[in-house]
RNA sequence: CGGGGCGUAGCUCAGUCUGGUUAGAGCGCCUGGUUUGGGACCAGGAGGUCGCUAGUUCGAAUCUAGUCGCCCCGACCA
């Protein structure tokens, strides 16, 4: 039997952290030997990292195949004309990335028309099309394990954002809305199951599905600072959204007794800071007066070459921000915002004073877009639409619509923390950073419709598959789990997806006997099917101890020579402090329980 | 793409402001010895296009210009 000795393996651990490490997954990655970098997000995966990740991947695959999925591998070189015929070349702007012709320019080079695959809807599609061409064959759901490429702007924090990475994408092909649903729960079932097997601490959110398309979409996250998502989760649990769509419980009307509204002079005061200092006010009493124009980007072309670009005031407390998906929603086209030669027509006043009350008379004709919060003040501040003047005193409803043709009151603000539960439990949400594992959409039949995916249903009509898409980030994982598992020393691998279950440490390994000893043990776990990594290495003790913590294997058994001369072994779990004495022949036993007794954690 | 920072040994860094021996230290690595249960010690050694290019200068890691790369903040992100 061959062992897996340290000594002959690659395990190149580091005491110093990298300094371009800065979340803890990075760092212990790096010093673990799990990975190294070649280029901005480019990875490589060092023998121990890549045994840790394809235990990720053996459990996401056992899981897909359990909900039924069919595993294909898809080409990661598309030529490019499919992605034009869905609109994506565009919508995925410089993230696609695109093979050079050997001659600059020479675009009848096939390089020139050839993309390296950020996601696979395009390509499974194509599939669709030529072979589900019946509804006797539905559903289906394809999946593939496989690597994507995207020219990522900004790489970081290791391996939880890069322009290389594993993925595992699964797309479901249904005869109807009712199937969708189905095969879109199967799908949710399996990812919770996959990620409480690989020791997640994951919760599920609400989210965007984004420039994808679609209409219902979840996503799985890990909550944790290394995170660059945001995340709205209520207190008691009864609510979990990313922040890109969460909502919250409307505010209350505010019933002060109104004022007059009174215009002030605040000259060079533009930004809400500067006026609730010279006003003396809060943010919250303060109403930001926004402009937007629709874009002028594609999207629009139809309506916008018969019309001129539609104007939208949006109002918003000072102290919220617009979340620019649902003003798009409530809008109903793409909004952005206004340049300031717009916002001087509209309001006859330099950029900065705008304000609600006075824009009925205004030249330019637009649309009111006015936040619930804003609708419940009393008494607010904003601009005067007169350059260097504020006004106090200003009422909803008294000093500008909140009814009537071109005067929409809607949700279009972004939540923040301390607001309430949309659920009406009155629970408290707090905004949280998180890492994105899994992703779930309904698609619907927006690439089925665009590239003609069509099959014969039983009435002998053609109709578009109805799909879904399903994501996880396999290397995302990894960080995650080293994310939520870690102490001081190092790595606390859920054995799930640790890359080895036991680390068996060879104190003297100059001693027969210890060598003796450990060696049968080995023999013994090998043959349970353990993954065992035996320490052979000729170190000082404490020098490995330090290098048992740092790669986070779940299981030690510590082989020396003073604990032999006792009769004994040691045995620690690495997540917890405790070691424990136990005769050679019982070990193997115990460690096996051990492991099982962890796995489903 | 905007702002900031950094490129000197496998890793962490000093040296650069104020140009001037043969470019340094610690960790790691190799040899020998002493040690040996929580990152030992002694002695000796290997390892460098100072990111790259051009320039200034008698002389450049150091000054100038350009360029490439990497990290952080922001924008972006199926």
């Amino acid at each position: 039997m061959r062992f897996m000795r340290w000594s002959r393996y690659l395990i190149p651990t580091t005491k110093e952290v990298p300094k371009d490490a800065v979340v803890a997954s990075h760092q212990l990655m790096l010093r673990a030997g799990l990975i190294r970098q070649l280029a901005a997000g480019i990875y490589s995966y060092l023998p121990l990292g890549y045994r840790a990740l394809r235990k990720v991947e053996r459990i996401v695959r056992e899981e897909m195949d359990r909900a039924g999925a069919i595993e294909l591998h898809m080409p990661v070189m598309h030529p490019i004309e499919l992605w034009q015929q869905t609109g994506r070349t565009q919508a995925m702007g410089d993230v696609l990335l695109k093979l050079r012709p050997v001659k600059d320019g020479d675009e009848s080079d096939w390089r020139a028309q050839t993309v390296l695959g950020p996601t696979h809807e395009e390509p499974v599609t194509e599939i669709a099309r030529a072979y589900l061409n019946s509804y006797k064959l539905l559903p289906v759901n394809l999946y593939q394990i496989q690597v994507k490429f995207r020219g990522e702007a900004r790489p970081k924090s290791g391996v939880l954002r890069t322009r290389e990475f594993l993925m595992k994408d699964a797309y479901s092909f249904d005869r109807d809305k009712a199937g969708l649903d189905a095969s879109y729960q199967k799908m949710y079932d399996a990812y919770c199951r996959i990620f409480s097997r690989c020791g997640l601490p994951y919760i599920v959110c609400e989210a965007e599905s984004g420039p994808i398309g679609g209409d219902a979409s979840h996503e799985f996250m890990v909550l944790t600072d290394a995170g660059e998502d945001f995340v709205a989760v209520s207190e008691n649990g009864d609510y979990a959204a990313n922040t890109e769509r969460a909502t919250c419980a409307p505010l209350p009307q505010d019933e002060s007794l109104m004022q007059e509204m009174k215009e002030v002079h605040t000259p060079g005061q533009r930004t809400i800071e500067e006026v609730c200092a010279f006003l003396k006010t809060k943010p919250a009493q303060m109403i930001k007066t926004l402009v937007y124009a629709e874009t002028s980007k594609s999207q629009n072309v139809e309506k916008s070459k018969s019309e001129a670009p539609g104007v939208f005031v949006v109002l918003v407390r000072g102290d919220h921000e617009v979340n620019e998906n649902k003003l798009n929603r409530v809008a109903g086209t793409r909004l952005e915002l206004a340049p300031p030669e717009t916002i001087r027509k509209l309001t006859g006043a330099e950029v900065g004073f705008a304000g609600p009350h006075t824009l009925g008379k205004s030249v330019v004709a637009h649309t009111l877009i006015v936040d619930q919060a804003v609708a419940v003040m009393r008494n607010a501040a904003t601009g005067a639409n007169k350059t260097d003047y504020h006004v106090t005193g200003i009422n909803p409803g008294r000093d500008f619509p909140l009814t009537g043709d071109h005067v929409t009151v809607a949700d279009v603000r972004t939540v923040i923390d301390g607001d309430l539960s949309p659920t009406g439990s009155g629970s408290p949400i707090r905004i949280k950073k998180a890492i994105e594992i899994g992703h779930v959409f309904k698609l619907g039949t927006k690439y089925s419709d665009a590239m003609k995916a069509t099959f014969l249903d039983s009435d002998g009509k053609p109709k578009p598959l109805i799909m879904g898409c399903y994501g996880i980030g396999l290397n995302r994982i990894m960080a995650a789990a080293i994310e939520a598992h870690h102490d001081e020393t190092g790595i606390i691998w859920p054995t799930s997806i640790a890359p080895f279950a036991v680390l068996i440490v060879a104190l003297d390994p100059r001693e027969k006997d210890v060598m003796d000893t450990a060696e049968k043990i080995y023999n013994e776990l090998t043959a349970a099917g353990i993954d065992v990594l035996f320490d052979d290495r000729d170190e000082r003790a404490g020098f490995k101890f330090k290098d048992a913590d740092l790669i986070g294997i779940p299981v030690r058994i510590t082989v020396g020579r003073k604990a032999l001369a006792e009769g004994v072994v040691e045995l620690k779990e690495r997540a917890k402090g405790e070691v424990e004495k136990v005769g050679p022949e019982e070990v193997v036993s115990r460690a096996v329980a051990l492991i099982l007794g962890t796995m489903s954690k």
